[in-house]
DNA sequence: CTGATTGATATTTTTAACAATAGGTAACCA
DNA sequence: TGGTTACCTATTGTTAAAAATATCAATCAG
């Protein structure tokens, strides 16, 4: 299964280096020129500074003329106004989500995230526990309907995921944040559109704050 | 005073083609293969490609393989949906705002908006009272501070523009409004967030609820 | 010795041409 | 007459080279 690139260059280049990005392989205030790039990547620089151009979109790099693009650093402000955002969107979006009928295969997936989370917990996983709450948050979110509305959270959470993964690391305990997602689900399960959006709001309240609080700590002025 | 060019070309095609679209000289639907624009803008085809890109993150146009760029039509469920997200991120930005200080030139201008309002009302100006309301809106998200927000916020805006032309051309009262507008600030000011944020949330809802029944009593598809 | 001006260099911006591909049309066969 | 196939054309995807431009350094003047 030789695994051939069905899409375009464009495409090619736009999920490799968000990928980079996202795993820090091109980690925060890395800088190269369009050219450099374009070698890294094995192809000219026409579709690099495309994908470069929805990376700029998508808030993950910044094209700065004459010094090449550069992978953007988020300062304790920046996660705080991303974070702000989500707090936002989050609970407008689960609120509404809550009482609409959930398909059984999306619920199942749901609360298989879940389980993988407690697994995670339990061996000390922290990839696989940041994982499966990621991926708990978007399927949610996508259950809400709004497509503009998951895209946009979505890339906001792509934004943040560099931050979440210190958070995890530094941070000895993700734990007991696992029961809050059960909670969650089971406001939304029984319509309770309120409870839903209050539980969601206090749960992305408590993130940001807990990485605030260790960006300060660990002085920590960008990550 | 030549007004020489002074930027780049692919900023001179985006600016062109957004104001373009908002002003439906690009009416929805409207389609049209990259060569052609280029031509039609006087530029080569790199350029307007790139601009092209940019108008799709922000959700204007579509490209659409083989058929060329299309300028998006809005149905009333995306119409829903851009005013949802708008329900969720304007009242909790005006939320932050009530009690920080306001800047007395921007409350200058807060008010200057105001009066213009009423005076494009009296006067029938419908342009003038469009312009004067959008003004009104995206100043005071400026304000809250969150860069990240007011541009999203403001990209959503752009995205319903055409939709409340037609709301402001077919229905004959945006009458009223302006008080609503006078109260928002008031609560601001006085840094009453709650209220700040239930006005906004109200006012929005009542300006989804309004196009949405228009679009339906008029057998309006799309905008 | 300091500051400005000029020129070299590295990088982006733009163009034009080439390659690949999908979609439609016409022709041919059943 | 209906369907399938093959070719032609229109359009995008990609490349490479040329043009423009900002930055930096060096040199020269004050």
């Amino acid at each position: 299964m030789a695994e051939k690139t069905k899409s375009t260059r464009v495409d090619n280049a736009y999920d490799r280096l968000k990928s980079d990005i996202l795993h820090s392989e091109l980690p925060p205030g890395f800088q190269a020129p369009e050219p450099d790039i374009a070698k890294l990547l094995g192809m000219s620089r026409t579709p690099v500074r495309e994908a470069l151009i929805r990376l700029e979109a998508d808030g993950l790099v910044e094209l700065v003329p004459r010094r090449g693009a550069k992978v953007l650093a988020l300062s304790a402000s920046d996660l705080a106004e991303i974070y702000d955002l989500l707090i936002a969107l989050e609970p407008a979006a689960l609120s509404k989500l809550a009482g609409k009928p959930v398909d059984p295969e999306d619920l199942e997936d749901l609360e298989r995230f879940i389980q993988e989370m407690e697994r995670a917990e339990a061996a000390d996983d922290l990839d696989a526990w940041g994982a499966a709450d990621d991926a708990f948050h978007r399927r949610l979110l996508e259950l809400c309907g709004n497509k503009r509305l998951s895209a946009y959270a979505g890339c906001l959470m792509d934004q943040v995921t560099r931050g979440r993964m210190v958070l995890l690391r530094l941070h000895k305990e993700p734990i007991g944040t696992v029961q809050e997602h059960r909670d969650l689900l089971a406001a939304i399960l029984s319509g309770d559109g309120e409870a839903a959006a209050d539980l969601a709001r206090r749960h992305r309240q408590a993130s940001k704050q807990t990485l605030l609080d260790l960006l300060t700590s660990c002085r920590l002025g960008q990550v």
